[in-house]
DNA sequence: CGTTCCTCTCTTTTT
DNA sequence: GAGAGGAACG
């Protein structure tokens, strides 16, 4: 992507620390070069501060590309770049910053050879990584994988994923977290085994690979000098969100600092919400017992929200019981008291969101984006999108199905995958079933044998696969031996794809333009009822698209961008002033001057799953915090008192424990009453 | 073999 | 309210 800072040959940072930061930031800033751990509030200024360090460095004299900055979320990547970007006019982008993800890409990239990757390898998407998982399975044809309790092809790929990111074995996964399969760890151990051998064969990585190879990098004796280049290539490390790392990422950040050990980690374990991923947040503990010379530094001095807000937030984590004790301090005045709104249904809760946010605007000229409605998961604001559609309030979604993910943007990705990466079989099978006449069988044989899997008589080639065939010979070949409709579709294809190996086509935003008008225009005309809308996306994608010059780069950056959803890309018109909606954890690291969290019932927050394990609802509870903390000034929790259901009789539904815990003196709340205004004297 | 239409299942949270 | 998987038809 294209981005812009100016850059000056000597940086003149305008930075005062005594000016800018309180002496807890300032011992943060000014440490030592060394083991650095910093356990930072909520609202404490931790990227402020985390900024400022970098800044000191550069100040210091280290050239940006020196350092590596990396965080978990994207969100949190590019607050950071920015800050520091914009502090000190100067140009970050040849600095490692980023996800791990993207850093783990970038580096695969380079020196992925040496564990066996072609430079143009694919990212898998969970979706994709799904079906590959799925496809091993059924080749395989093992009786116990057809059984009832064999895990599906979801489950498998998250065991695989907890494998890696606790760098674990498959057994000690399933015997930790998935007893329900301990009868069935060899057959599970052996389907992942063919999951992993099939990638390679395929050039491609899911998003577990980008880091376990990075660390193979580093540890496997194999590799002692790319591991010596990848270590001399920096002189600090900066970890932000360490709370949400997991024992792989740990281990990564430990061996890229073992040699200058200039490593500063921030983090708040109270609001560790990824564990369901393996987030570990044990290592925010550990850290000391790994580090022992580490320095521990604390910010605990809250800007953000007031007084009232603080204390509600800081009486609901203090009955976790593991965690660290420590209490934010409220630096603003003191406010208004948090406000708990019991209302009827969810049909109510839309409507008292959208009046109150319709009174802020107006009576209060609070503009839309200053204020939030969070809830636990998407499905809890669908009644609220109805109800703001229907007022007129204009909101944008955090998040929801991504805009990447839809199939129409799927599909047309594909083909790009297809060309950059012959042997990506999932892309080839995608696009060729596009096609009329195409079905499941042809399609499979024909990407087998362009993929370079299967040779033109069905026979498995060794890996490497050799030079991959020329696409549109094989294509042409395919379709001599192909009849009726589906030779006509490989051979239009065929030409489709001359002409995207043209030099023209070489620009994925050009690209996407020529297959859609080629192809997917008139697919999308026959298989979808809003294929205008569907259109506009793509051109929107193309345009997006347009802005990379090399397509490798552009799907790496699709594949890991963060879920920007379908309504906030789509629409070209809208007004800038929207109000938010967003999942606590997209709203991680956000703050707004006014704060709605939906649908504090037991069983939906915290989730009933949450409800069986205590670790489980601790983590919760943190989620909450995180979102209570996002409240500058005014906090409202709701909550529906009753559900009607679709086809089952009406439930009364239990206030959420994370309210009712709270309830003693002194108050921390202020329950409101809603009346309904008889319709004659609305207005 | 391909297509279409039906039912069933799901929905934590993200890279 | 979508996506996967199965059944039945062309």
């Amino acid at each position: 992507m294209a981005k812009y800072s100016l850059k000056t040959r000597s940086p003149k940072p305008a930075v005062d620390l005594q000016r800018d930061l309180n002496p807890q930031q300032r011992a943060v800033v000014e440490a030592p070069a060394g083991k650095i751990l910093v356990l930072a509030g909520a609202g404490t200024g931790k990227t402020r501060t985390l900024t400022y360090r970098v800044a000191k460095l550069v100040a210091g004299g280290c050239q940006p590309e020196r350092i590596m900055l990396v965080t978990f979320t994207n969100r949190a990547a590019r607050e950071m770049v920015h800050r520091v970007e914009s502090l000190l006019t100067i140009d970050m982008r040849r600095s490692a910053s980023g996800t791990f993800h993207h850093v783990g890409n970038r580096i695969l990239r380079r020196y992925g050879e040496a564990v066996g990757l072609g430079p143009d390898f694919g990212i898998l998407d969970p979706e994709d990584a799904r079906d590959l998982m799925g496809s091993v399975v059924s080749e395989l044809g093992m009786a116990v994988l057809t059984s009832k309790r064999f895990p599906d092809a979801r489950v498998l790929t998250k065991i695989a994923s907890q494998a890696a990111g606790m760098l674990g074995t498959i057994p000690a996964v399933i015997e930790r977290r998935f007893t329900r399969f301990l009868d069935l760890v060899a057959p599970i151990d052996k389907v992942l085994a063919d999951f992993k051998e099939r990638k390679r064969r395929l050039n491609m990585v899911d998003f577990d690979d980008l880091l376990s190879y990075w660390l193979e990098l580093l540890r496997d004796p194999k590799h002692a000098s790319v591991a010596e280049q990848l270590r001399g290539q920096w002189d600090h490390m900066l970890v932000d969100e360490y709370q949400d790392i997991n024992v792989l990422q740990g281990a990564i950040i430990d061996e890229m600092a073992r040699d200058h050990g200039s490593l500063t980690c921030v983090g708040d374990d109270a609001q560790s919400i990824y564990s369901f991923r393996g987030a570990d947040f044990s290592q925010i503990y550990d850290f000391r017992i790994r580090h022992k010379e580490a320095q521990v530094l604390p910010l605990t001095i809250n800007y953000r929200s007031t007084p009232q807000i603080l204390s509600l937030a800081n009486r609901s984590i203090a009955r976790n019981r593991e965690q660290h004790p420590k209490e934010l301090t409220a630096v603003r005045k003191p406010g208004a008291t948090p406000a708990l709104i019991p209302l009827r249904d969810v049909i109510q809760q839309g409507e008292l969101v959208a009046q109150r946010v319709l009174e802020l605007h107006h009576e209060q000229s609070l503009p839309l984006r200053k204020m939030a409605v969070l809830y636990r998961n998407h499905a809890h604001s669908l009644e609220l999108q109805v109800e703001l559609t229907r007022r007129n309030i204009p909101f944008a979604v955090r998040s929801g199905v991504r805009f990447f993910e839809q199939r129409h943007i799927k599909d047309v990705v594909a083909y790009l995958r297809a060309r950059e990466n012959p042997r990506d079989a999932l892309a080839w099978l995608r696009l060729l079933r596009l096609w009329p006449g195409i079905g499941n069988r042809t399609a499979e044989r024909v990407a087998s044998v362009l993929a370079g899997e299967f040779d033109a008589f069905g026979r498995r080639l060794p890996v490497p696969a050799g030079p991959p065939a020329p696409v549109p010979e094989v294509l042409a070949a395919e379709s001599k031996q192909a009849k009726g409709r589906a030779k006509d579709a490989l051979v239009t294809l065929a030409k489709l794809f001359d002409r995207l190996l043209e030099a023209g086509g070489r620009n994925p935003g050009r690209a996407i333009e020529i297959i859609v008008h080629e192809h997917y225009a008139d697919y999308a005309e026959r298989s979808f009822e809003n294929a205008d809308a569907r259109k506009e996306d793509l051109d929107n994608l193309a345009n997006y698209a347009g802005r990379w010059e090399d397509a490798t780069e552009f799907l790496s950056e699709l594949a890991l961008i963060e879920g920007i959803s379908a309504e906030n890309v789509v629409m070209g018109d809208e007004p800038d002033d929207k109000l938010v909606l967003s999942t606590i954890h997209q709203a991680k690291g956000l703050e707004w001057p006014v704060v709605f969290v939906l649908w504090l019932v037991d069983g939906r927050f915290p989730s009933s799953q949450a409800l069986r394990a205590n670790a489980e609802l601790e983590e919760e509870r943190r989620l909450f915090y995180v979102a209570t903390t996002r409240a500058e000034d005014d906090l409202y929790l709701l909550y529906p008192t009753i559900e009607e259901g679709r086809r089952g009789p009406t439930t009364v539904l239990r206030p959420s424990r994370f309210l009712t815990e709270l309830d003693h003196d002194p108050p921390v709340y202020e329950r409101w009453e809603i009346e309904e205004v008889p319709p004659e004297e609305e207005g």
